[in-house]
DNA sequence: CCTATATTTTACCAACAAGTTAATTAACTA
DNA sequence: TAGTTAATTAACTTGTTGGTAAAATATAGG
């Protein structure tokens, strides 16, 4: 038994190709045929169709049936949870806690400096 | 050879496994040092320095030295492109083209039904 | 110098990922 | 029905991931 893979693992595993996102952002331009996505890349068929799986998997597009075709259609509903996690650290990437980090290292220095000279 | 890997890639790879995940929100409560970090997994202590190895390859984790520790701080700068990577797909997930496309298929069946009847 | 603590490195394994080519399925078209 | 187009499945290879246990390294402290 395999534990199951948790939607948020998926969505960013799912992301950490750049095939992958590559495809998707081809998908916001509308619907597609897997010969459609496959053209940009020097890749065959099965290859690609491998990657479609993987995105359907993660919930990334939706796949319908029409004539010989399998058109692929964006969704984007599990990335409004990716980013809600990420948006999480945003308070850390803009450094406000940075220059905390900085102020209180500088203070310990200082007490250093003070207390304890070798 | 190997590919060398963007960092838009490697964000996502690392932020792809829950334990990284929990480590990373482990250091918003400030540096910590492997052993503090490794404590709620069960899971040996090299293979939480493994999953070290992997956030600092991506640059979300620095790592210093203070005598026998090495300790980990959060360095989230690589989550601000992931951030507007996802962010462009916003529109997509608050389905204001889902509703678009609603429309547009409505119009179509209304045409085949008009144009087209069998 | 010896020992304890913190952490990494090494060597190994099983499972998985990403690609290939060849064969197969499915649907349209003449 | 035969042929064409679209896409998947099967079988295989190669490299990577995530884990382990055991050995090695680094530092502090008696």
């Amino acid at each position: 038994m395999k534990m199951p893979t948790d939607q948020l693992t998926l969505t960013f595993a799912a992301l950490a190709d750049p095939t992958r996102r590559a495809i998707l952002k081809k998908l916001t331009h509308g619907q597609k045929s897997v010969t459609d996505l496959a053209a940009p890349f020097r890749m065959s068929l099965p290859a690609i169709s491998k990657h479609l799986k993987v995105l359907a998997n993660a919930g990334l597009i939706e796949r319908s049936r029409e004539a010989q075709w399998r058109p692929c259609k964006l969704r984007a509903a599990p990335l409004k949870n990716a980013s809600t996690w990420i948006e999480q650290y945003r308070e850390f990437w803009e450094e406000r806690l940075d220059r905390l980090d900085d102020y209180l290292k500088k203070l310990q220095s200082k007490e250093k400096d003070h207390d304890d000279p070798k």
